[in-house]
DNA sequence: AGCTACTCCTGGTAGC
DNA sequence: TGCTACCAGGAGTAGC
């Protein structure tokens, strides 16, 4: 599933490709996934302007656009599922998936492919209200020890929901709240406030270390989906210590990974190295 | 505040 | 072989 690392990849690959250019034609082959813009007031609002900037927040890309040099809403993008972004020659043939494909001037074109239709590509005139939402970026300098000790101290919460929850902290999906909560040894049941500094240092330290590998290695491919605008599958799924791996071997300590559901979400956890919580 | 359940989707797979 | 049933999963929403 795109989660920072895959986001991050994604906007990196496809920048240079798009900076200066213009949006020429839209075609939209599943409306649903403007996020309530019509096929006609989308093309519309983004017809004739160029891309100003390509970035990245949480786990949105997000495409700033200009018209006469002055700035002209963002396009936000979220891959949710199964979304790709690729840039290609207009000719080549787009696949059934290709769900929003904008033409550009100097002979290519940026599709949005999505199998599972849960992604979105959505313009926005200011994209602020959306993106304010949003917690720190866990790479970001606003992502300190202090600050996560402080958040994790007024929230009773269970870890797990509380570090998938992206007003909380963007960018941390299923697969990297898992390893990040394993590389530091930390049950996903454990309510936040209950943390002491020794394990807040050590899921701080973990949560940037898993995401830093992540992003250096193009991200995680676990099934047919992610893949990088050019293509390739990302690497860290070799690196993957609990993540998919129920019944195999901790690489820590050889016991046994489990999976468990944890607010309906398939979670992974060391029998040894990761203590339950004590029930009430 | 924070929980659970439900919704959106489809390819893949298990079971028969 | 061919069919059906079910599953995963990010995020928004509703209800408690």
């Amino acid at each position: 599933m795109p989660e920072l690392p895959e986001v991050e990849t994604t906007a990196r690959l496809i920048r240079p490709q798009l900076l200066g250019r213009r949006i020429e034609g839209v075609r939209v082959a599943w409306e649903r996934s403007l996020g309530g813009d019509s096929r006609a007031a989308f093309g519309r609002r983004v017809r004739g302007a160029r891309v100003a900037a390509v970035g990245r927040r949480g786990k949105y890309v997000l495409l700033d656009l200009q018209r006469a040099g002055q700035p002209a809403g963002t396009l936000l993008v979220h891959l949710r599922m199964s979304g790709r972004l690729v840039v290609e020659r207009p000719q080549a043939p787009a696949g059934p998936y290709a769900r929003v494909r904008l033409l550009l001037d100097g002979g290519r074109e940026l599709r949005f492919l999505d199998v599972r239709k849960f992604g979105r590509f959505v313009f926005h005139d200011d994209p602020a209200p959306v993106l304010e939402r949003l917690g720190p970026e866990p790479l970001g300098p606003a992502f300190t020890r202090t600050w996560l000790r402080a958040a994790l101290r007024i929230r009773r919460r269970q870890l797990k929901p509380l570090l998938l929850d992206q007003s909380f902290l963007a960018g941390l999906g299923n697969i990297y709240v898992d390893e990040s909560l394993f590389r530091a040894r930390i049950h996903p049941l454990r309510s936040a406030h209950r943390l002491d500094g020794r394990a807040v240092g050590a899921l701080h330290a973990a949560i940037r270390d898993v995401l830093a590998a992540a992003l250096a290695a193009e991200g995680s491919s676990i099934d047919a989906f992610y893949r990088t605008p050019e293509g390739r599958a990302g690497a860290y799924q070799e690196r993957f210590c609990v993540y998919g791996r129920a019944g195999q071997p901790c690489p820590r300590c050889g016991a046994s990974v489990r999976r468990l559901v944890v607010g309906q979400r398939g979670t992974h956890v060391c029998a040894r190295c990761q203590r339950p919580p004590r029930g009430p």
